[in-house]
DNA sequence: GCCACCGGTGGC
DNA sequence: GCCACCGGTGGC
């Protein structure tokens, strides 16, 4: 989704994590602010299907003020929309690289074992009848967001090692 | 050319 | 010895 509608998005501050999980409405184009990751993972499970509009959020319509800009003061990352839900018990963890150059996605198993690509996943509920029953590997994906180069500040984007 | 994946390692 | 982080690559 980078044609800049109807796309979720979430951001990054100049530290290395998300701090601001993001969705736009699919009717006014604003941005709204989705207060935890679990909300916006939600939201973005279904957003093909089920667009977001400013009227889901409690107590908000199109008519209100934008609840955060899309412009350089932060940088970007576009999420792919209908990525799954992360299980119960599992965290999703995405990590900027320093240089700006691309994010690295993990999972944060129950048990504190960290997941990193779809074939741990695999070997890790195979090794664990708990979690395999009702866990699949199609509820985990890698899909890493799209870093938006024109909100990367000029001097960070242009550091020579 | 991109990206999912994984090996290596430096710093703790 | 661990693990956060980075570099490289194979497959598409």
């Amino acid at each position: 989704m980078e044609k800049g509608q109807q796309s979720k998005r979430h951001l990054v501050n100049t530290s290395n994590f998300i701090d601001i999980w993001s969705v736009q409405c699919g009717e006014c184009f604003k941005w709204r602010v989705i207060p935890t990751q679990e909300e916006f993972e939600e939201i973005r499970s279904t957003f093909a299907e089920d667009p977001f509009v400013c009227s889901k959020k409690p107590g908000i319509s199109c008519d209100d003020p934008a609840d955060i800009e899309y412009d350089d003061s932060r940088i970007w990352v576009i999420d792919k929309p209908n990525l799954p839900k992360t299980p119960a018990g599992f965290r999703r963890k995405l990590v900027m690289r320093k240089d700006f150059s691309k994010m690295d996605c993990y999972y944060d198993s129950p048990n504190g074992k960290r997941l990193r690509s779809l074939a741990e996943v695999a070997r890790f509920l195979d090794k664990s009848p708990e979690y395999e029953e009702d866990i699949l590997v199609s509820d985990f994906s890698f899909t890493l967001p799209k870093i938006m180069e024109d909100t990367i500040p000029p001097d960070v984007a242009k550091k020579v090692i």
